[in-house]
DNA sequence: TGTACATCAGTGAACGCGCGTTCACTGATGTAC
DNA sequence: TGTACATCAGTGAACGCGCGTTCACTGATGTAC
């Protein structure tokens, strides 16, 4: 009964090593043009020999997606844990720097899952839950600032939150009330921390901000201070 | 002498006819799939025939991001100019969701710009003008803005205008004093403009945004706010 | 106005390339008696 | 422990495709005398 597992855990290991070169062959020429024989090619092995690995082209781009997704959010999620829970400002900057950090040091990764839309290809279900992480730590801090009574959240009632999916609110203990706006406040400075990054990685600030690091540490204090988040 | 004036024209006739197929062919598959081949296939001509218009393929799709920047700055122009010029609010919102309707409705053409980068393509000289004319519609609600006296540009001694290149504030109009911060805000809110749009654009808010256009339009008025913009 | 010439747009074949995917196959690895 | 068998990973050739770019060429358009 060993042996089925041997088995197992060579195909496993394969399985990783395919991703990871594939993960490498992502740097010189993004996505679309990632080749399934290019990375059977590095890997000494011939282009057929891929599939019992991964069906498709797709199926290698989507594990390429879910990973980058994981290792974004758990760059958050661990610079998070590094604060004590108490320090809302602490927690918020180094998760926004986190993302970055990771984002500076993985542009194609990032740039996969936050640049264009592959063409022709669809994002399965399972790139969702991935997919939310960074958003999940980013409203955890919210919903502690809430608790703890450090963010007002019936302060602002201009009833922005009726814009935002009470469903998913409620899921992320966010308050399910349409006449707020902290929800959506939430998610507008999700959406401004992933802007400030996609300029800057796409090149768009090139020669606007001299000092990306200190313009970015600044800017994403002032999206904690506008939430409250203190 | 009317002759080469009529071969002028018409080569200047053809050459817009092609930019524009290959604009369309933009939308099925994005702009790493843009094919010479197909565009020449689809106005009924030799695939060579397109060079002595576009000398390669780069060159075409220069002229697909150099006009795609054109029209989404013309965009926000027009709807910049179309307020009174004391009524600031009113401009900045115009302007926001002009880029917004632009980019709705030009979903590849905005991506193109705004996505992740072309593989392997290096954006020349000219797409930097055309590129900037958005970011100086919104600079200049807030120029106005100083100058009128309703936003105060010496609030906020924060220092956050020492990572913006001075030269470029100076250029815009802008206060270049490195001990302020309205030039880095304005710039902030510029990049969580699109930051809204890419999000909207490529998904990320599909299952958490449920009506985008109240969200964005709540969200710019946000951002103006914070600038002092009213 | 008429003719010889130059210019130019556009053709079509070709070069050389790489791609995703399929399929019949060969050995090696592990299983059951 | 030894042998017959099944399973499986991986091979290599092939299919059919589309691409960017080059090049020698053919007509047509416009020019100069």
């Amino acid at each position: 009964m060993s042996a089925p597992g041997v088995r197992a855990r060579v195909r496993a290991e394969l399985t990783r090593e395919i991703a990871e070169v594939a993960r490498q062959h992502l740097a010189p020429e993004g996505a679309p043009a990632l080749s399934l024989r290019a990375v059977a090619r590095e890997l000494g092995m011939a282009s057929s020999a891929v599939y019992p690995y991964f069906p498709s082209r797709d199926d290698l781009l989507t594990a390429l997606i879910v990973d980058a997704y994981n290792a974004l959010g758990e760059a958050a999620e661990k610079a998070d844990a590094d604060h004590p829970r108490a320090e809302l400002l602490a927690r918020w900057q180094a998760a926004c720097a986190a993302v970055r950090a990771w984002a500076v040091a993985h542009p194609h990764e990032y740039a996969l899952v936050y640049g264009s839309p592959v063409p022709g290809y669809a994002a399965p279900e399972a790139t969702i839950g991935p997919a939310g992480r960074v958003a999940v730590v980013l409203c955890r801090v919210v919903v502690d600032g809430i608790a703890a009574g450090a963010i007002d959240a019936t302060a602002d009632g201009s009833g922005l939150d009726a814009t935002i999916s009470q469903g998913l609110a409620a899921e992320l203990g966010l308050p399910a009330d349409p006449t707020g706006s902290v929800a959506a406040r939430a998610v507008q400075a999700w959406t401004s921390l992933f802007g400030l990054i996609n300029f800057e990685l796409f090149g768009h600030t090139h020669n606007v901000v001299v000092d990306d690091e200190a313009f970015f540490t600044a800017s994403t204090a002032r999206l904690a201070a506008e939430l409250g988040v203190r």
